[in-house]
DNA sequence: CGCGGTATTGAATACTTTCAACAATAGTGG
DNA sequence: CCACTATTGTTGAAAGTATTCAATACCGCG
């Protein structure tokens, strides 16, 4: 059993309304695509779906954060982006399509799931919906590119601080979560160990102060300066 | 001056028509489009648009290449995508925003620029081309993570040996075209000298042989082997 | 033929990985 | 609630890779 059923949902009500995917619908459209909602709870560590499934469901996250992660044919693993509060997942079902990644949960984890075919019926006759929809590609995309500029080129120091600023990016406070070494080393396509002392680093020259337990308050000039790689 | 302009577009005849963005089109609205088409040649090296420009055209490559570049702070290069025939450019400016990468020819390449705001008119009547464009940004996605997790991971050689192999990908010989060292690199994530370094090596194991002034035939097997790490 | 740019190579240095050990932590069952 | 265990994080040392900077070779073009 993969996932917790937390009923259907109350969509009417749901704090995320206007801001996800379905803010510009009529109450009417509205109707028609609430019936199909399912909404899960997950674990940290529980696969919402695995690359290759068939593609029938998209999902938006209500709270929490999933990793995406797709396989290299000697068995590594690499970690494509990170999808959160707000994010839609599973576009590539538009277009029935399979899944193109692992998608896991890497909090606690709450997401609503509908039928991928109803969207595309929808954004047919929905123009908003429909440029919605581009726009989520265009973010997902986005996304991708600056993981390859940011998080994946330079020195480990230099991608680890990259990281860690994107973490408290639009935040008011400069605090943050770490993910595991083995996540964060994947994102960057480093190693564990290296991710690890790198962190470790960090912590002592007091880049990175933990408050509480996972918790963090960064440096948040020094890490920029870091990830321009002007200090060594 | 950044082209040479070629005159009004012969889309009728364009033997890309029924392979490209517009197969679906009615006559009826291919003659809508028609007249704001026009066609550049660029030379390898002429940039077709700079990021941050006012994305106000797209484009279809008629033939050769382009790199799109991204930046970093510290003004290190990064190319990102490759696109080629058949593939359309600039899917950004569907949403009115600015270009998000640096567009640079790398051959000698034909191009058809079209305004945006009227492939979005036509694609909200026209269910045809509203999927096509999202199979586009899809593919250009799949393009994006295929970089993150096949050219950005793992050893130079393995890197290396995944470019060439993505080269040759869907062709029917075994022979391509390399790009430049600076070039190969910016894709890599690595300098130009370690790419220098690891072609020179190819060559010598005979993975790589010249028939022709820059062009290769590939050991396809052997280059596998590498790009799975199965070898030193 | 010579010039300018690209490619290749060398040598020293810096960085990352690997493999192994150990420490810290969270989760489990008594 | 505590002790135990499994997992995750940290660190060390050696080996392996990549980068840097500098020199030289090569190529296409005027």
């Amino acid at each position: 059993m993969r996932e917790a059923w937390s009923g259907a949902a109350d969509c009417m009500r749901c704090a995320l309304r206007n801001t996800v995917l379905f803010a510009g619908l009529t109450e009417e459209d509205f109707a028609r695509i609430h019936d199909p909602i399912d909404q899960f709870a997950l674990h940290p560590g529980t696969t919402l779906y695995h690359a290759q499934d068939s593609g029938e469901f998209m999902f938006t996250i209500r709270s929490g954060a999933l990793k995406l992660v797709q396989y290299l044919s000697d068995g590594t693993q690499r970690i494509v982006r990170i999808v959160r509060s707000t994010d839609v997942l599973g576009l590539e079902a538009l277009l029935q399509e399979p899944y193109h990644h692992d998608a896991v949960a890497l909090q606690p984890t709450e997401v609503c799931r509908f039928p991928a075919k109803l969207v595309g019926e929808l954004s047919r006759e929905n123009p908003g919906l429909y440029r919605e929809l581009m726009s989520r590609w265009q973010q997902a995309l986005s996304e991708a590119d600056a993981w390859l500029t940011e998080l994946s080129t330079g020195a480990a120091r230099q991608r680890v601080a990259r990281l860690l600023l994107r973490l408290v990016r639009d935040r008011e406070s400069s605090a943050c979560q770490l993910f595991s070494r083995e996540d964060m080393g994947a994102m960057l396509g480093i190693t564990t160990e290296t991710t690890s002392r790198t962190i470790a680093e960090f912590k002592r020259q007091s880049l990175l102060v933990e408050t509480r337990p996972n918790l963090f308050l960064l440096d948040i000039p020094n890490l920029r300066r870091i990830a321009e790689g002007e200090v060594r």
